[in-house]
DNA sequence: TTGTACGCGTTATCAT
DNA sequence: ATGATAACGCGTACAA
């Protein structure tokens, strides 16, 4: 035993009587051992209260323990619903969570990401959207041999480095009940441009209107940026139109408030003189008056998901069924759609 | 240059015409160097690209260099808050952040911490409130040798380990606000027990009443938990009382925004039935409607400090002036306060 | 099935 | 001011 008090490699095969590559042998589960010993070493093991030392440990095997989240979303919300999903996963584990933003405009971004990698030698990565559905940073993992798993709103990679929700289909759905409802005149808020995210929804409503026969003109369409502003001008720019729209679908929850605030502001209530839908479900929807109709993204349990693939093998308990890569959004009925004049 | 690619010091000493030591002399800036060794070294540094590998310096120093946030925080925006000030600090450092949730109820919270940080051997930790607030956490921390700063609502401990913020004169100046507008009949809607923050506010609550002669019966004060549906809940219960209470602070923005869907499920107007202020001046804050007035609380900025307390003297450049350990919150004044009946 | 000797890349000790 | 050598704690050839 060290000075430091915490018991070594050497301390455990010196008390178990056998030699370190033994000891490290049981701790890293290898299959020809002989029962007693393992069950002899396991023992001092516990006796001591011994774990191996992390840094060691990287440095042997030129890999950290470490599982990175690397992102450039701006909406807080989304990103805390990941980490927790990937803390769930970690939880209990060897593994600690690093948390890398990267700045998706600038030049330098993929070589300050491989800097990155290359230094911590993180053991994989969680890759958020919208920097996840670059390619050349999958590329450049791979490259790096470092593991990863990107999230993204379709299937942007094979399922053993993908998790994807449904979002093209999940608006679609979101779409169809607000013509059910009787609307024909209905406002599309975009995501930006290069968010694959914001393609699939808009993908998703013209899907939903042409298999509606419903004509829909570029005035319809607003851009916005997800965020909150983005949503405010976006909809008074939609809530000038003659005849005005009656019905708004949101890329997101943040611009569905703003919507909500342009309405509010112009006197016009919801969901009598306009009816509104987003997208994420985050507690801002349920939050705004009134409730937010709205798309759930499961974006915690894809997060956990995506966890567990990164890490799947590494740890002493094989999860037993495959980590889904496929994702469902299903629609959240709440008090902002109603028919037409309602 | 090892078949990885990375060079290693060994190949900075050979080209350089050193010993290994030296270039870690030069690494780690000793003061007792030739000048002109350094410069050679250097150049070779910059010419092979060398960056330390932070495993191996880990294991030989015994330490990481790892930041930790350790937190038990319920509120995404403000663990996002402290997240995004943290990483601005570290940003261009060689540190790199670990995000760590505890359980507060778990009676083996301590040690879970203990193992953590005795395994992992953070560089240091940031601690968040509400576990920041704990004692015996911040023990830990010293007994293990972990540099660590603490964040929290009043100063529970020495400016080089602590970043506080002032509540109690904040919610003051916010309440005689509401008095100055001639609010008489105020509510309280409290944070939860054992948050020193919910105790700062609900004092300087009492503060601002106390100096204005205004009586304050325990009818008019509701708890809460921080959450949107506690405040809902508070606000309901207050919002019954015979007469109506005209204006109502609540702790913290999610109970506000819960006090106004109360108000609003009744039909009240804000502001002119009930004025509402918030604390923490979180997104929300400016989406609900009307905006919310609030108290910004400059939990980036102070993230940010506790940082750069925590690395002080481990970086290149210091710092050459020390951080502030108190930061000022300021009362921002949005649309839902106005006269009663106004 | 188990052990010996060495490597991982850095810092620390103690010389010179 | 600089260098040789030994830690740091664990993994891996290779041998036994």
């Amino acid at each position: 035993m060290q000075k430091t008090g915490q018991p070594t490699i050497n301390d455990v095969a010196r008390i178990a009587g056998v030699s370190k590559k033994t000891v490290s042998r049981v701790i890293n589960h290898s299959p020809l051992l002989n029962e007693e010993t393992r069950k002899r070493v396991e023992e001092v093991i516990a006796d001591l209260g011994y774990i191996p030392n992390p840094q060691a440990r990287a440095l042997a095997l030129r890999r950290n323990f470490l599982i990175g989240l690397v992102h450039d979303n701006p909406n807080a919300q989304t990103v805390m619903n990941v980490q927790q999903g990937m803390l769930e996963a970690l939880h209990g584990t060897e593994f600690e969570m690093v948390v890398r933003p990267v700045d998706r405009g600038a030049a330098t971004m993929l070589d300050d990401l491989r800097h990155f990698l290359e230094r911590q030698r993180l053991f994989g990565v969680l890759l958020m959207p919208p920097v996840s559905e670059n390619d050349m940073v999958a590329k450049l993992c791979d490259d790096i041999g470092c593991r990863y798993v990107r999230m993204g709103s379709a299937q942007l990679d094979d399922a053993a480095h993908m998790v994807a929700s449904n979002d093209r289909e999940a608006v679609r759905i979101a779409v169809e009940y607000l013509v059910e409802q009787g609307h024909e005149r209905i406002g599309l808020v975009a995501g930006p441009h290069g968010f694959r995210s914001a393609r699939e929804r808009r993908l998703g409503f013209e899907d939903a209107l042409g298999a509606a026969g419903i004509a829909l003109p570029r005035s319809l369409i607003a851009d916005g940026n997800y965020t909150f502003e983005s949503g405010l001008i976006a909809a008074e720019r939609l809530l000038d139109l003659v005849p005005r729209p009656t019905a708004i679908f949101s890329s997101n929850d943040e611009m569905a408030a703003g919507v909500i605030h342009a309405a509010r502001q112009r006197g016009l209530e919801i969901p009598r003189d306009l009816s509104i839908i987003g997208f994420d479900d985050t507690p801002i929807a349920a939050h705004v008056w009134p409730p937010l109709t709205t798309v759930r993204w499961p974006i915690a349990s894809m997060a956990r998901s995506a966890a567990l693939k990164l890490i799947a093998g590494a740890e002493e308990e094989e999860v037993g069924v495959e980590e889904p890569s496929l994702f469902l959004s299903t629609l959240i009925r709440r008090g902002s759609v109603a028919a037409p004049g309602r």
